[in-house]
DNA sequence: TTCCAGCCTGACGTTGCGTCAGGGTCAAGC
DNA sequence: GCTTGACCCTGACGCAACGTCAGGCTGGAA
């Protein structure tokens, strides 16, 4: 005979409470023997059980999937874990950002004058910027995604005030160009300019070129401040004249 | 006259969901305008305070602080955003511990056959060892965690090992000593390899020292599986002439 | 027998919305 | 003037994992 214990004792030694045994059991997930009274008996089966329970539950799989993972396709685990580790992995990104955000929050109210409601225009950025990205990874294959990451880290504000700089020339001396030749001179040194800034982007890399371009196809269904960021750049004229440039570039 | 826009234009604008502004007004954090019919209208200061519930929900900020914050205390902003980085940070941490868990586990899946189900028990050390720690944290003082947390850095599993080996010993040395003289020659050297075992984790500093007499003091308190764990260091008889050993110690 | 500790089963509360269901409103087309 | 169809409104239930009563048995001790 084993040793059989009550609820509360049960719950003690496994480090959980008496209404989360009372859940478990209510879901099925662990379900003790009775006595005549109905009182819970608990023995070794059911600690073991229980630790692969809280195991499970520990790295965040939901009390449902934990029991069709005991009950049913245990061999499954492997894929399981990977999985849940992706999981937690991407709630660790968000977290890492929002930490970020508080950070330059924090920095600005440390070191400017500005009103509180304003500081969290920082917050407001970081917010941004992770939406703009979750909403373009869709168009993206994962080997894109992949570089896209990896350039990420050699990127910084500066560069990034650069870049922005440099195509909002491009796209003003583009509109003071539209009347010209598409061959002629001038309009292919503009192509070059943009060739060469899109190829600070894409890295040289066709996927994540491919990507861009159905991105750029998708602009009815940009969300709203997409569209408002994207706004001096949205001059159909200038797109198509671009279109023609390079298309006399591959040509010629 | 500013624009105002309707439920569903300013939610496409704003990037929530439409039944989120029928929340935010329901619980009093974002009351539009109606018209005659009932029908909401956003303008200008609602997009405002919108974005600013948003960025506070970013951070983890549940939505009636975000409330009291916005309509009461504006200026307990920046504690707030520093209470909030702490509580993200003390989440970052469960989840590193988590994906750490879940890669034991993969490699052990990786190298050994193992049951699945053994397999967890590598996510259950993990949980334990957090559990150990978080409950732990309560006799120590701030400072002397800190100094905990940093010598953690360098502690590696042979380490712990080799400690828990020397303080086996040491209690089984003890045991066929303990018809000795507290002030023997034999009894002091056992002494000192206490004394020195101890040094070993407090690392000399007394607010450490302090902590773990809390912690052997409040004993009948700790959890099952504590006490389970240092049910070989448990007699009685070694620790009280231990004390012996090392007054004598402290005197002569 | 009585008492108290410990067990039981509902059932509601929490957080931030998603998702119907049932029913007005409004501009447009017939 | 009436009907559409697109939007809007207000409940109200659902979810995840229990916490927290409330009301009522059980079981061993005094």
């Amino acid at each position: 005979m084993d040793k059989a214990l009550q609820v509360r004792e049960f719950a003690g030694l496994a480090g959980v409470t008496v209404r989360a045994l009372h859940h478990y059991d209510r879901l099925g997930l662990l379900r003790p023997r009775r006595t005549a009274a109905g009182y819970r008996l608990y023995g070794r089966r059911e600690l073991e059980r229980l630790e692969q329970i809280v195991a499970l539950k520990f790295i965040g799989v939901p009390l449902k999937r934990i029991k069709s993972m005991l009950d049913r396709d245990s061999a499954a685990l492997p894929g399981a874990l990977k999985r849940q580790r992706t999981v937690l992995e991407e709630k660790r990104r968000l977290l890492d950002h929002a930490i970020e955000a508080i950070r330059n929050a924090e920095q600005a109210f440390a070191e400017g004058r500005q009103p509180d409601t304003a500081i969290l225009k920082h917050i407001i950025e970081v917010i941004e910027m992770q939406n703009d990205q979750d909403w373009s990874a869709k168009y993206y294959s994962p080997e894109a995604r992949a570089k896209i990451e990896e350039r990420k880290k050699e990127w910084t504000p500066e560069l990034q005030e650069q870049t922005t700089k440099a195509w909002l020339d491009l796209f003003r001396d583009v509109e003071a160009a539209l009347g010209d030749d598409p061959g002629s001179e001038r309009a292919q040194a503009l192509g070059a300019r943009w060739k060469q800034l899109v190829g600070g982007f894409t890295g040289g890399d066709p996927g994540v070129a491919a990507g861009l371009n159905k991105m750029y196809a998708d602009r009815p269904n940009w969300p709203a401040h997409m569209k408002e960021t994207m706004a001096p750049f949205s001059n159909p004229k200038v797109w198509e004249f671009m279109g023609r440039v390079l298309k006399c570039a591959s040509i010629g």
